[in-house]
RNA sequence: CGGGGUGUGGCGCAGUCCGGUUAGCGCACCGCGUUUGGGACGCGGGGGCCGCAGGUUCGAAUCCUGCCACCCCGACCA
């Protein structure tokens, strides 16, 4: 088959989801703005789960799970999240249908209406508040350190595969801590391990920083942010972690008994990552040929591909071969498809982004040899077969390594500092990318810009030194800069 | 919610304007043979209520009416 990719000069969003179709990882289902996860990409996806969780048990927390139910009523208790989120809610309204009187079907049956309306939840925050207040009496109950993987729902008016449907997965965390410096310090720590995770499990780097008041979580006192640069130029949130203050605590009632015996209300934090991560590594490495997987990540690290067709003395070698490798924890698949040619597997393993492929053949096996062949690089080369293993675990770090520092070089590339909005605008329209620029803090200042442009503040970033400028639109004193760009 | 587009074997499409024998093509699939170190080729084969519901007509994938779904572009958002 000729290749079916778009590239990405050509119709970037058309490569994005062809990459996604033809390597399997998801797929458009009946309904509307939500997908398939298909087993390729679930794989991918369980293993950031499963470093993520890892991540989390190493800093204390543990995981619950809450209902997917949230009543109404629950929403309405915190003013800015309702605002937040009430657009975008998929309701329960009714528990039963019934034959419709003409036979056509099923309908809706009226008898049947809720006493009061189900919310299928957005992000639980109010529902696991609500659950709070009976667990949290003392200061001894605290600080409180429950993660939840769960799917979740927000009625979004335009859907894309990973990066926006309907229903996506993801894990959100929500503690509870005796005072607002404790949990200001939570929020760090969990924004500090999604960076760490996208750095060195994605292979992605990422610019730590806050979000301006407009671009805040709803219901959030402060919001921590990874920003992303996807190979377009356009900048994706990644991961958020939220300072939501005493406000849900003292929307649901939620308070505790200090060391002095008095009555405080508790402090709070949330974060979360979504399925959305996937589409973030989609578009941080992939290329023409396809996906590329940072080796940590991949489901599938080596692939042997027998040449030209699997037969028993190549299969054996494959054999000894997968069982040094897999002694070294490194997943490997053994290809032993007989119909397809080599060819033909070569470019599918390409297009799954498997980080190393292994050819076998007679020719090079005479020689004690197999032919190994890196997906970032393309680069191919022999390796010894006593060798063969320890060359491919080392192989794999580089891979990884040489992934992010790519990714890096890219975003180097295309940031840009600049002082007019003459600058700005140019920049914007032509480069794309991350913009540094001073910004006053007002709210006008961003609007106008957004207006503009479409640009909008990523973030405030923590590691920004101190500047003396001034701002873009205003003209008012910076002390500085902030990081503008186009965003998913 | 506004604009654009598309619904025809698993996938991608042609046919629709101008109604007329068994609805075609490529890929995929099945069988046989030849091939085999970068996406093979030949021969044979299976698979379709033409998105749904009405209507017009001797006759509808094609014309009319209504509905539904999905995709793309905008405003909203992780």
């Amino acid at each position: 088959m000729a290749k079916t990719i778009a590239t990405r000069a050509e119709n970037y969003s058309q490569w994005y989801t062809d990459i996604i179709k033809r390597a399997k990882l998801a797929e458009h289902s009946a309904v509307r703005g939500s997908m398939v996860i298909r087993p390729y990409g679930f794989a991918v996806w369980e293993n950031m789960r499963d470093q993520l969780d890892r991540m989390f048990k190493e800093t204390g927390h543990v995981n619950a799970y809450f209902p997917l139910f949230i009543p109404k009523s629950f929403l309405s208790k915190e003013a800015d999240h309702v605002e937040g989120f009430a657009k975008e809610c998929a309701v329960v309204t009714h528990y039963r249908l019934k034959n419709n009187p003409d036979g056509s079907g099923l309908m809706v049956d009226p008898e049947a209406k809720l006493e009061e309306e189900l919310i299928v939840r957005p992000t639980s925050e109010t529902i696991i508040w609500n659950t709070y207040r009976d667990w949290i009496k003392s200061y001894r109950d605290l600080p409180l350190l429950i993660n939840q993987w769960a799917n979740v729902v927000r009625w979004e008016m335009r859907t894309r595969l990973f990066l926006r449907t309907a229903e996506f997965l993801w894990q959100e965390g929500h503690t509870a801590h005796a005072t607002r410096e404790e949990a200001i310090a939570e929020a760090e720590r969990m924004h500090e391990v999604y960076a760490q995770f996208a750095e060195k499990y994605m292979a992605m780097p990422v610019i730590r920083g806050t979000k301006s008041e407009s671009e805040r979580f709803a219901g959030a006192l402060e919001t921590y942010t990874i920003e992303a640069l996807m190979q377009d130029g356009k900048a994706l949130q990644a991961g958020t972690s939220h300072f939501l203050g005493q406000n849900f605590a003292k929307a649901f009632e939620v308070k505790f008994s200090n060391e002095e015996n008095q009555e405080e209300y508790v402090w709070a934090t949330s974060w979360g990552v979504s399925t959305r991560l996937m589409g973030a590594l989609i578009m941080t490495h992939s290329d023409d040929d396809g996906l590329i997987i940072p080796p940590r990540l991949a489901p599938i690290q080596v692939v042997i591909v027998p040449i030209p067709k699997p037969t028993d003395e190549l299969t054996r070698a494959a054999r000894e071969i997968m069982d040094q490798l897999r002694s070294r924890n490194i997943s490997v698949e053994y290809d032993n498809d007989d119909k397809s040619r080599v060819g033909f597997k070569f470019a599918e393993h390409e297009l799954r982004g498997i980080p190393v492929r292994i050819g076998l053949g007679m020719r090079d096996l005479n020689q004690n040899q197999v032919e190994v062949a890196r997906r970032d690089t393309k680069e191919k080369f022999f390796v010894p077969l006593d060798t063969l293993a320890e060359t491919i675990e080392n192989l794999l770090e580089e891979i990884q390594d040489n992934l992010y520092q790519k990714a890096l070089d890219f975003r180097v590339q295309h940031t840009t500092y600049v002082d007019t909005m003459e600058e700005f605008e140019s920049v914007i329209e032509t480069r794309g990318g991350f913009v540094y620029a001073h910004w006053d803090g007002s709210k006008e200042t961003e609007e106008e810009i957004k207006n503009r442009t479409k640009a909008t503040i990523r973030c405030i970033p923590l590691d920004a030194p101190e500047e003396k400028g001034v701002d873009l639109i205003s003209g008012k004193p910076s002390n500085r800069r902030v990081v503008f760009a186009k965003a998913y």
